[in-house]
DNA sequence: AATGAATGAGGATTCATTCAT
DNA sequence: AATGAATGAATCCTCATTCAT
């Protein structure tokens, strides 16, 4: 048993390595970024040579993409959306706030890397920016669509607004948690987060001065 | 006279020539963050060679720190906030959202650099990366302030708790604007974001008071 | 039956793959060169895997000397000569010719792949090129022969020069044709090389010192 | 006097660093072609790091180009042309074949680089082969001028086919002598080939006027 | 008869930096 | 105050080839 794990090793295993290197790859470019992931370091980290790292991905650019997309993938899936049938509103967009802020503070190398890419504004738009962007865009249309859900009564462009709203509040704390470190309570920002959208929705749907003092008890 | 002039001229051009390698630098370092901005490449945009960039500055790091500090000067100048004497709150808040949004919208390589240089996680601190932490503590501490001053009541621990709400809402509609381009609306979102501020306010103020302690570590 | 045709077709596949190998080869041989011609493109222009190309040639360069090989037998059978037997020297050295010339402009990858390696000069001669060189010598051999055929005076190193000096003109007129193109009628210069060939004759048969102005009508 | 030698040889002198460049690409491109000629043999050859031939030329095409350049000049200026007041055209044409047989004795790497360059046919013109092309028209130009200027009754397709047909008998004889060596007599070959063209001349003159138009396409 | 995977050596080129002038 | 030239380390990527299946 212990002699065939030693040939395995020695045997080819395309899934498995793809894996490894996938694996070597966040680590690395969620630290350092697009730039900064370099092919020799990755190899190092996963075992591989650098050669094979090329088997499997055409180049840089493809292998973080990849990346990108797996991250994505095990970020949604570790996102246990609470089910739409129980609860009052402000308990389920509570209960999703939370969940969103556990799963950055577990995988928080999706959102980095993908947020490193975002604000590169190079001129060959590298595909896994172009990547990130496509699964952002998929994530902003489930949250449009459950504020939709939420909040029947609000116009399109207010729902729209909301949610880039939401979004960008989520970017926005991420990042003061990357900054602050353990100062910062990720997840009591995220419960005040989801609160105040209540605000902002019934500010919208008021129509503008919304009644100040409207939101407080 | 005339040699005066000739003097005059060689030290002159010795502060436009650091003048332009800044500019150079803060275009480049703007689109392609830190290790995607190249000396040659800075070299180039500005004209002059590589090694008189080292008679400028002593190495990379301190180009690209230079360039945060200019950049959050120029920022920071930009914004001409109100004075403190008149203005109900709303008012007040409403507008340095304002101002803050248009200044962001008119210098937007100084937070986007800075943004980038936050994300990134490399072993070796950058000097460049502590400059534009230094800076933002800097603008946090004015916001706490400003907050404090608005909300007497509130106390510390929600006053911070505010401050990093609003930075986070800050940043986050910032890297919204980037992805979106013309399509977000930033003037909008910062109004947005100010009323919620006070929402939030309300929130923490009125709300179960929050058990001291439970933000800090 | 059934069983019978599988067999077969495995088998056939061989040699097909063996074909398209060979094919893709040229191709990229005819265009780059020896050290040009990787057998990663190799692979992708035939449709086969780098290693399958291992399993039909033992490396690149028996994979290039193999394509000489087939090349020059594609080419000497593209060259219907004419028969001993019928017409005048001076017809059958431009009938000739013009079926060279033809030759030439069917299937130039051949000769221009050939002169290729013969120009390079590397310290570990390829087997590719050796083989050039062999059959190019057949090649010369078969001329040597026509000449001494059709001039039986001339002397053995008159022939060898004539033969040496024929299959120059015909590299030398090839090149013309690959780099003017259209603009170089290679029939019309091969018929002229043929005629030429026959006072190049006479000045050698007539010993040194030939008569000048013997030539000029 | 030698103190001062070993200082020179720290100091930075871009002009003997060029050259000593220059010197060691011709040897090698010569050898091995365009592919064949890596930095890293050329950087061992000259002495200085690799990245230092990067300073002096952009890259590897550019390189190449300025050896074409350079051997191409050196190579005309070692064709010491007779001058045109004295001699009968026999005898000029003769001394020019003698002179140019022996320049290519000499110096036979610019032709030989060049025609490796001539034959690859590769998707993007490297600029060393346009570089080639064109300095070898100069030269086609030349041999046009002194072939109208002895035959002035020849019509100018046929002086443009004499001397497709010059330069193609000297590329052709070169080619003989790289793959005979000693076995081959360039010299005698290049006397043949000068008679040959008088021949070629009455051939042309005399028989049949050739169609108008013949040549063009 | 074929191929997916691996691999070390080497390819061209760019890097940040230095130094003599 | 500036710069032409140099340099070693690193960059991404391709090379020819092998090997287990």
């Amino acid at each position: 048993m212990t002699d065939d794990r030693g040939a395995r090793r020695r045997r080819a295993n395309g899934e498995e390595s793809r894996r490894k290197i996938l694996d070597a790859t966040v680590e690395v470019a969620g630290e350092r970024g697009y730039e900064g992931t370099s092919i020799a370091l990755v190899s190092k980290k996963c075992g591989l040579p650098a050669s094979s790292i090329y088997w499997h991905f055409k180049d840089k650019d493809e292998l973080i993409a990849a990346v990108i997309e797996r991250s994505f993938d095990s970020w949604l899936s570790a996102l246990t959306l609470p089910g739409e049938e129980h609860g009052q509103p402000v308990e389920r967009v509570t209960e999703m706030s939370r969940q969103v802020a556990k799963s950055l503070l577990e995988t928080p190398e999706f959102l980095r890397l993908g947020l490193m890419l975002t604000l590169e504004r190079r001129p060959e738009e590298p595909s896994a920016r172009t990547m990130f962007l496509q699964v952002r865009h998929i994530a902003a249309q489930r949250i449009t669509a459950v504020i939709g859900d939420f909040l029947p009564d609000l116009d399109d462009d207010s729902v729209r607004l909301l949610a880039t709203y939401a979004m960008a509040g989520a970017d926005g704390l991420f990042i003061a948690k990357e900054i602050g470190g353990d100062s910062v309570d990720l997840l009591r920002l995220f419960e005040l987060h989801a609160h105040v959208l209540f605000a902002a929705a019934a500010h919208l749907s008021a129509g503008a001065p919304p009644p100040p003092g409207l939101l407080s008890p």
